[in-house]
DNA sequence: GGCTTGCTCTACCACTTGGTAGATATTATC
DNA sequence: GATAATATCTACCAAGTGGTAGAGCAAGCC
């Protein structure tokens, strides 16, 4: 593996655990096993490094997304859509974690790279939804772009802080772990919510 | 207004907005108007402060919240609970952010915190729900700590993100702001999720 | 051989960090 | 007015920060 995946990986994985701010360049470098003019070689400052670690990402989302809202188009399921939107986070926490971080760093940069990345998906998705509430299939009330944030919302944000809920949501015999509990009924009210009867 | 007050203040503001690690002590002594050493005076250390700071915010969570649920509890009205129990939240947007920051940076503390303070309020809300099952007007696939932590969980990332969603979640001259349409979507999955028919 | 290109390093820089020592001022108590 | 307690300050510290200069070194190319 090349080093500067290498010390991609690890600065994901580091940014993702203390945060940006509490995360030194000398601590990746470490984690890499080289030294910090090294590191600064491949990426001329700690912000150019943050900045690639969040295309990286990003290019890592719309790699995989069109093809599963496209799939949900066809088949029509959209809490499918919504699910697999959400297994994007809840299959890398670190990307949650990121995510969340950003947001609470630096917002107003964060909306720029939405509006380029997750945009177009979010219109394509509105589209969906309008057509299938004119079919009756879907709550005339649901507000498409606000409930597709939520859905998000709950997965980027439970993913991120499952580790602080072992005592208060406790893996349960019947329910299964916190993670399994947190994640079904997820997709439990985001689908009770979403269809009327005629469409579930 | 007390300068210990004054410190706490400038602290809550300045740790939600950039963060522990991203605030420096010199930073909030600035913001307050007086010498770093004056302001380690009133807390012996950097982490001291954290630790006022959160349960500062922790104790006025434990003064608002029993009567909310209380209320709740006579009124069987549960989605009512979780709009005022949001509400916290939405209130001082603030308290979500330091929160969400804790959640990433400590989760195991926030863990322990939990379990004090929002442990029993949340078995309080279980029994209800449970009753509310019962007699047929809560749906019976509710997994109910669950459910309560979805919708916090919404309404904590909810609040701490909003900055971020402007160009995603547009001002919409009949849905209203973003924050209202983000909030009236979360109310209306809260709902929607959450009852039977002969219970809405 | 000589020369370039790409990579890694040691040594260093100015600056900021959280925190301390201890002098000085302000206020309340007797 | 003397004394003690509370509060605020200046001056300082060692350690760590992001970043730079430039030497050394190996591989490829002519």
């Amino acid at each position: 593996m090349h080093v500067r995946t290498r010390i991609l990986t690890h600065a994901t994985r580091l940014f993702a655990e203390r945060g940006y701010d509490g995360t030194s360049v000398q601590q990746i470098a470490d984690a890499v096993g080289i030294r910090k003019p090294s590191l600064l070689y491949y990426f001329k400052s700690k912000d150019e490094l943050r900045e690639n670690v969040i295309g990286e990402m990003l290019a890592h989302w719309n790699a995989v997304l069109p093809s599963l809202l496209l799939k949900a188009q066809r088949e029509e399921r959209f809490d499918a859509t919504m699910e697999a939107l959400s297994e994007f986070f809840i299959e890398d926490p670190d990307r949650a974690r990121i995510l969340l971080r950003e947001a609470l760093d630096r917002p107003k940069q964060l909306d720029t790279l939405l509006r380029e990345f997750v945009r177009p998906w979010i219109d394509v998705l509105r589209e969906q939804l309008e057509r299938a509430k004119r079919r009756g299939l879907v709550r005339g009330d649901v507000d498409p772009e606000a409930y597709a944030i939520q859905v998000i919302s709950m997965a980027v944000s439970g993913t991120a802080v499952v580790d602080s809920l072992q005592t208060i949501l406790p893996d349960d015999p019947v329910r299964g772990t916190t993670r399994q509990r947190h994640v079904r009924e997820l997709v439990r009210m985001a689908r009770a919510s979403l269809y009327t009867e005629a469409g579930s």
